[in-house]
DNA sequence: AGCATTAGCTATAGCTATTAGCCTTAGCTG
DNA sequence: CAGCTAAGGCTAATAGCTATAGCTAATGCT
């Protein structure tokens, strides 16, 4: 979160580029500062200029805008939210299991870095639209989710809708609930204890409530299991 | 939503009082069209005198400040909501079974004014803090919900923790999570025919999954009709 | 009819983003 | 190592923003 060097690729291996690189990561360290004391629309170029020890219209070197700006902390917020998931589907157990691990560690993310969360999720910056490159990552993680969900339907673990454009709907409506709620009522509280995310690992189930598997086999090994937990 | 008029007290019966509560109600019609058109952080006071067809400075007679006119679209906006909810908790039947008129009220509200509801629910505006009067509605709501679902627990429609903090969190989290993706994907397209808002009478039963009722007189009866819904 | 208040105005201060154009110097290249 | 290019800073200026101060005319209550 702190450190934004390995986000940005320098254009050559030379001395110049290396250092261009660095002070581009430089404004972008200093922006996020600045958006968590006044708000993810409340960037202020000549704020982040003075930070940085520099007359504002010397930004525009590095960025060509105040929207160029937001749109790579955009497009850095989305890579890394969709690594972070990618990450934990590496370990998680396959299936419907599987799902509370990832959804954790988005969440998680969302709430250590809740001003990314907000230009990310919530899009109020007026005036600011972002670029179909920075939005890709988001497509491919509503691929992955798209896949993980058909793979727990295959296993036997959710109904057939699940799957479906309806289902990812409300899987990512449920999601965005507890993140929502979270960076609006206590940005700053962090993931652990967080009042709003420790509903996280309840998701998988009340998605299942929602599109409960067909009766087959095992329907009842299963049945006793949730009950439980 | 288009006019104001009911939500600015006059001072007294004077002509003037009239006038201005006239003026008071248009400028904040004026303010909501500015928020559509540049996002709920982008009211700008200058745009919104042009509308009026006045010079910037004349506006504050009427509103000592940009935040006191957001403030008093997040009252009215409150005030409204909140009025929504209880009208049509009043023709909802008791019990789990009045908990989807209600949400729906409230999402069909939001969907139809998403730019105070951007202002309410996020709050993204850059400085603005709404004044404790302002918000008080929202508390009454959260209050009013509590009883509901208290009132659901004693007719053994859900589980005791339902009633709690932590129930009322999950509530809140799961209606603000399809209201949000709505805000955020589909500001514009009105409740009927929403990808998500259409979600929101599934609310009841995800909520009976994560809280369910403990076994008791009218339990199977009540498993057999959740079954055929 | 008289007069206080209201509601407009202009001018101004101090922010903001952004562009134009200048100048120095860092550092690559022959 | 010399020379040149372009990177990266600067100042000045434009246009727009919120907000305050203070003036003036007319509205409409008493």
């Amino acid at each position: 979160m702190t450190s934004f060097a390995d986000d940005i690729e320098a254009g050559g291996a030379d001395r110049r580029s290396r250092r261009r690189a660095e002070t581009k990561a430089e404004i972008l360290r200093l922006a996020v500062e600045e958006m968590a004391e006044h708000g993810a629309a409340g960037l202020s170029m000549s704020r982040v200029a003075r930070r940085l020890g520099v007359q504002p219209p010397s930004l525009y070197k590095y960025f060509d805008s105040r929207a160029a700006l937001y749109d790579a902390l955009f497009g850095i917020g989305q890579r890394r939210y969709l690594r972070t998931a990618r990450r934990a589907a590496e370990q998680a157990p396959p299936g419907l299991a599987g799902f509370a691990p990832v959804l954790r560690a988005g969440a998680r993310w969302s709430a250590e870095n809740p001003v990314l969360a907000q230009l990310m999720f919530w899009r109020t910056v007026p005036g600011f639209v972002p670029t179909e490159q920075a939005y890709a990552p988001a497509l491919e993680l509503r691929r992955d989710w798209g896949e993980r969900v058909r793979a727990a339907v295959e296993r036997g673990e959710l109904g057939a809708g699940a799957a479906g454009e309806e289902g990812l709907d409300l899987l990512a409506s449920l999601i965005a609930g507890m993140v929502s709620m979270q960076l609006s009522n206590e940005p700053d509280a962090g993931f652990e204890g967080s009042r709003f995310l420790r509903h996280v690992d309840r998701i998988p189930d009340l998605f299942a409530a929602a599109y409960p598997p067909p009766p087959g086999p095992g329907a009842a090994a299963r049945e006793k299991r949730s009950r439980t937990t």
